[in-house]
DNA sequence: ATAAGCCATGACAGCCTTGTCAAGGCGAGC
DNA sequence: GCTCGCCTTGACAAGGCTGTCATGGCTTAT
């Protein structure tokens, strides 16, 4: 029996109207307290639920917050879904979750969405959360947005974001720590912000410890694996090797691992390895990797918190943003010098 | 300007009633192909999307399929997603993902959002697909559902599965085809059906081909990285080690590839490996990994078919059900006896 | 030609909740 | 003791769409 209990019973069984039940329902104000308990009452003594049609067409609120990506990572998609369900759940909202084919029309997918769905909110991860015509629809439906890790446009909207520089920084300077000067990098996909954010940091750290960033040892990746093994394959080709490698991302410290098996480079005994992102993958391979945590659940729930109005915005005040902490994970692939 | 043209203004456009805008928006037989044109027109032109929230409240359907999860893998989920998003299109529909924390109280988890959002229908995957509780509740709404993958209880609800024994079965017949005669094998995990049905496959080829299954050969393992590390190491310890290794996935497959690193054992030269799957992870090693590949994607499809009514379902027989083809992926991994 | 029946369309109610506005009750200030 | 104003509550309409039923025109069977 799928128990379709309306307020009206509710009404009934409590004795007050439905307009009260109403707003006791949405935690109004000036409702006596004994009426609300009442009401309470009747609502669990029911087992009633509203129905979330009638609720957005009566009212504004559609209880929905869209989710849109575009990104190649699961792991990352369902972080962030698992980040923002958490916040929405308490607010007795839902997600809708669109993948967005950036290829094709963008502006043909999500304005019908959009003006069918009626969301609250959206939440855009990278990379569509710098398409410009993604950010133009949005903007002109009226719907608000929360951007995760956007690379451009910062002040456009709000948005959640991670220090990369700052992340980059303590990863180098952990290297250093063990004993590291010669340290290689390999750079991320150059229209990707976060590589250049990275490489930021990792030269702030060498320049600061007063070792230098040596041209030779800076190759430039794409992020993928394939890129940083040749990147890797480059780097330690001659004797003149670094000590340690630094991968601007998870799948190219893979690469990385990867050259040094077929070269039978010990790690971490004669090649240290760290990447960043943590993704699946870097507990799946042996020695497990260093790499640098996002924390992705939490940055999502932050760009929920910020729809759900967590953080009022006056007018004319600059978008709110958020900027989470990461975490350094230090696991085998990277050791002492010797 | 969030455009919110209605169904009126269609109707004034064309000419006609709201309630033969409403016929041919619902694809409603008995309207005439030159109003059906006029209106689809109308439509066109001012761009006019039936608002959801309104339909559902006056209709029966909420437009709205629901996806539950609690798979550790995102890569599955994701494809799921995918898969269903992909066919719900189509129908104006939309996808709630919900991930259901199996540990806690399910029903009180899932039993809100049902009579809340009213979904149309909800797709299950493995391990929630086989929750008695979840199953239950799902019923006593009286909320349709498709599983995915299930374990038991096969007739009990529509579902949608791949051949496991079969695919078990090919890949080791792939492996015999290379010359190999001595060929490991490690199980899944005892609790997931697909453990059992993989290594039936696996043993039927075996048999077939007049090749013993040996005790000793045949390792129990758990389905992660670990497991599969483990069993490796026992499987290749002594001299009389198999020529090849087939795990039932390919986190356990990775896991006898890192074995054989360690003991400089060639892949696939010395050993070949395959695994179970087709991973994010298993194009991330080297070599490649051969393994077989799950339509997951036309799954989740062929599962959103099920719920969207693409297969009409008679009184009192049995639910639809859909078995699927996988793919045999060969890779690097695996090569001829030497 | 006439009755029966189907096709195409429209009028209207209803789905369940929230927003608006009005009304009654009651304490505070003069 | 009376007015003012706030607190609490309720009546009613509105929100956009679909279901039901009625209507009139036209085709088919007799």
């Amino acid at each position: 029996m799928s128990s379709k209990v309306t307020i009206h019973e509710v009404a009934r069984l409590s004795g007050v109207s439905i307009k009260t039940v109403s707003r006791v329902l949405n935690r109004e104000p000036n409702v006596k307290t004994d009426t609300r308990t009442r009401v309470q009452e009747a609502v669990a003594a029911l087992n009633y639920r509203p129905n979330i049609s009638a609720r957005s067409l009566a009212g504004s609120k559609a209880y929905l917050i869209g989710v849109f990506f575009d990104n190649p990572s699961p792991a990352y998609v369902t972080d962030v879904q698992l980040g923002a369900i958490a916040r929405c759940r308490e607010e007795g909202y839902h997600l809708i979750v669109e993948p967005i084919d950036s290829e094709g029309d963008v502006a043909a997918q999500i304005e019908p969405m959009l003006s069918t769905l009626r969301m609250d909110g959206v939440i855009l991860t990278p990379p569509v959360c710098d398409n410009p015509t993604v950010l133009a629809v949005l903007e002109a439906e009226g719907v608000p947005y929360v951007r995760l890790s956007p690379d451009q446009d910062l002040d456009r909207s709000a948005h959640v974001r991670m220090d990369d520089v700052r992340a980059a920084y303590e990863m180098t300077a952990h290297l250093i720590a063990l004993g590291h000067t010669d340290i290689g990098f390999i750079k991320g996909h150059p229209d990707h912000g976060a590589s250049h954010l990275r490489y930021e940091g990792y030269a702030q750290a060498m320049t600061v410890h007063g070792h230098a960033v040596r041209e030779s040892h800076v190759e430039q990746g794409y992020f993928s694996f394939r890129s940083g093994f040749e990147a890797a394959e480059r780097l330690l080709a001659g004797d003149d090797r670094p000590t340690a490698i630094f991968a601007s991302n998870d799948d190219m410290a893979l690469g990385v691992m990867a050259v040094a098996n077929r070269l039978r480079l010990n790690v971490p005994e004669t090649l240290s390895v760290a990447g960043f992102d943590d993704t699946p993958g870097a507990k799946v391979v042996w020695p497990q990797l260093t790499t640098v945590r996002q924390p992705i659940q939490a940055m999502a729930a932050a760009a929920a918190d910020l729809l759900l109005g967590g953080t009022k915005r006056g007018e004319g005040e600059a978008p709110p943003s958020r900027l989470l902490d990461f975490e350094l994970v230090v696991r085998e692939s990277t050791g002492p010098v010797r």
